[in-house]
DNA sequence: GTTACGACCTGCGAGC
DNA sequence: TGCTCGCAGGTCGTAA
């Protein structure tokens, strides 16, 4: 599933093929993947033809061309959307729901999303905290560990703050963004800490270990071109990432712990699964 | 204001 | 072989 550094991966491939390049023709295929352009799938088209896109810029997961007048094409890939940049005469994908060429005749970019939680949607830019023009919807998303401008000290008081179990406070992207299931699992295990510990038992150094284990396996990801575990998740040119052979926790159920030996197991967490080891990861205290 | 949870969606695999 | 059902999970709206 796209999180960050898949995400990250996306963005450095659509920057290479797409900025400064000028749209010339845009589909839309299925006006799900444009339900976040309040205006409709018309405005949709209307907006994005003949615009240059200037760069691409990416927070957390949510990444965005920036246009030439001062507005972007914010994108998310939700979980199994994709971004690719084909030749003009290839065959459409199952699940391709937007398209758009540009005037050098060059490569397409093809949105592709089959199960349409992602989306497209074109909007104003606005100040961020650091100065820096983001897009309106971006604005109530938290810094990612891999922005010049996170501060380590906002996380760590943040998190120590609510009142919640671990896992739930570092998915929350107006915490920290970036981080989903995957990347969640792996930080906690390198950190042997259980999803479910409270928020507010965790002491500052156990909250600066686990950020700084999230931050390592994310850029560690990131080098080896993200996480895949099937056809979902693939870069601009349709490649899989091999980070998924590198995964301590999650998925690994039934086999053994790389740290302890001890046999990684399976939990159902907020309607999804959670992996962890049962020594290295302790539950926490009732009491 | 904060937290928890269901809905959204499609393809795949397991079970019958 | 073909059908049904559960599961995967990021974000948002709503309820508590």
């Amino acid at each position: 599933m796209p999180e960050l550094p898949e995400v990250e991966v996306v963005r450095r491939g659509i920057d290479k093929w797409v900025s400064g390049r000028t749209i010339e023709t845009t589909k839309v295929l299925h006006s799900r993947a444009v339900r976040n352009h309040i205006a409709g799938s018309k405005d949709f088209i209307k907006r994005l033809n003949g615009r240059t896109v200037t760069s691409v810029n990416r927070r957390g997961k949510f990444m965005w061309l920036s246009l030439d007048d001062d507005h972007a094409l914010v994108t998310h890939l939700g979980m199994s959307g994709q971004v690719l940049v084909q030749p003009l005469d290839a065959d459409p994908e199952k699940h391709l729901r937007v398209r758009c060429t540009f005037t050098d005749n060059g490569r397409a970019m093809h949105f592709v999303d089959q199960r349409t939680f992602g989306g497209m949607a074109i909007e104003e830019m606005v100040d961020d905290v650091a100065g820096r023009l983001i897009p309106e919807s971006v604005q109530h998303i938290a810094l990612d560990p891999l922005d010049e401008y996170f501060d380590p000290e906002t996380f760590i008081s943040g998190i120590r703050k609510k009142n919640t179990q671990v896992k739930r406070a570092i998915l929350d992207q107006t915490l920290i963004s970036g981080i989903g299931n995957i990347y969640a699992d792996e930080a906690l295990w390198r950190s042997k800490i259980h999803w479910a510990t409270p928020t507010q038992r965790l002491t500052r150094t156990q909250a600066a270990t686990l950020l700084k284990h999230a931050t390592e396996v994310m850029t560690q990801a990131l080098s080896q071109g993200g996480t895949s575990f099937d056809a979902l998740y693939v870069n601009v040119n349709g490649e899989s990432g091999y980070f998924s052979q590198e995964l301590n926790a999650y998925g690994r159920e039934d086999e053994p712990c790389d740290r302890c030996g001890s046999i990684i197991v399976r939990e159902a967490f907020a309607n999804r699964s959670s992996f962890r080891c049962p020594r290295c990861q302790r539950k926490p205290r009732t009491n």
